[in-house]
DNA sequence: CCGAATCCGCAGTGATACTG
DNA sequence: CAGTATCACTGCGGATTCGG
């Protein structure tokens, strides 16, 4: 058995002979937003060696998660980007990171926060049932970044950018300190933050992106056998 | 930073810095199955070093998510066991134990395959939706360990030994090779199982717990910005 | 500039032996 | 039963260098 190996006939361990290393997560996390280059990477993860990036990004390519591919004209170059396989990780990277989210408490001086990450913050504080029969289009601002989220009637599509069509409700968000989704919904809470259009459509933000505690699972009583 | 500290504010990064360590995920797996003794995690996870199992125990305890407890009456000892936080992990683990699922091929010559695990399994296969309107309680004895499945309407309760009230129905696996959780639904479907009681729960058992690809989110088609 | 490869020191891991 | 102790090894962190 290789190091990595765990040689059970397991699909938690053959997960984690994937995804389990070292960064490999936040790799997957960071390309859930969109596609990235090498370099994007390397200042998206402050802290990690290039060697293991590169190790990370062909062992990944090699099991199917990633594949590169050649950047459109503007720029030439390889962007790293989610196979079918990759993106079928979100379910569970936003069920770690929900209970992660469970176990932070305020951002310590020195934790780095970057506002695009609420792309994938917002998909896993979405609550699809409280957003059943709604239909609104948000743009978030803050800190330079621009994100939009597109409800659907119990879906979400959020990303980086602009909204494809014309937000109902633009909420820009300027904070004392970091800017986190934290900080924006308490802003967001205590009428902190700017609205541009429909402003009733704040409620509806607050009620759909709530990141509460998910309801605990019931474990079995043990019992002799 | 410390090695294993990502320094981001993100509920991804602290879950990877609680249960990212090697063999974290795995203790944590054997540990929803039931409370375990020290003894018992070294011959569940085999070829764990007992020194690095020894550090994600206090480790763990240390993070909120285990906890040593003393062992009742017959047999002294410690016993660990998840705490609320602990359990809290499972949708998590299940949702990454599904992906892998998807990962993995035939078991491979070597691959240690544990029963006791399909508890876990049937609760990663488990189809609430599926199970609504459905009450049942079956029996599944395969290679020596009795494992029992309790539904009532959408909510699954899995653990080893009997089940606590009278099975509708006992399933005997006489596997040929591994006894694991797709040999059993394959012999299932096959007939090839043994059945005890009220054979027309066989089929709902089935229908329920089948472990089928999850469905695929849509990720936001990138977009300039 | 992008996309790495290379080198070094060290911490975490694996394997085994040993102990209260 | 429930862990420590020891030691070799490998992967990681950090920095530098290199080719397109």
């Amino acid at each position: 058995m290789t190091r990595r190996d765990y040689g059970q006939y397991c699909g938690l361990a053959r997960a984690l002979e994937i995804v389990g290393e070292r960064w490999a997560m936040l790799i997957v996390r960071d390309l859930l937003v969109r596609p990235l280059r090498y370099t994007d990477l390397v200042e998206s993860l402050p802290g990690i060696p290039t060697n293991v990036l590169a190790t990370r990004l062909k062992e990944l390519e090699q099991a199917g998660v990633v594949e590169r591919r050649l950047a459109p004209a503007p720029k030439r170059g390889v962007l790293y980007a989610l196979t079918a396989a990759g993106v079928d990780l979100q379910p569970a990277l936003l069920a770690l990171g929900r209970w992660g989210a469970g176990q932070m408490g305020e951002p310590q001086p020195g934790d780095i926060v970057r506002p695009e990450l609420m792309t994938i913050t917002f998909r896993a504080a979405f609550d699809a049932e409280a957003a059943s029969g709604l239909h609104a289009t948000w743009e978030v601002h803050v800190a330079d970044v621009v994100l939009h989220l597109v409800v659907a009637d119990g879906d979400l599509v959020s990303g980086v950018g602009p909204a494809p069509r014309e937000p109902d409700l633009v909420i820009t968000f300027r904070p004392d300190g970091p800017p986190s989704f934290r900080a924006l919904i308490r802003a967001a809470r205590l009428g902190e933050v700017a609205l541009t259009g429909r402003a009733e459509l704040l409620d509806p933000f607050l009620r759909v992106f709530s990141l509460v505690p998910v309801t605990r699972d019931v474990i079995a009583a043990p019992r002799g056998g």
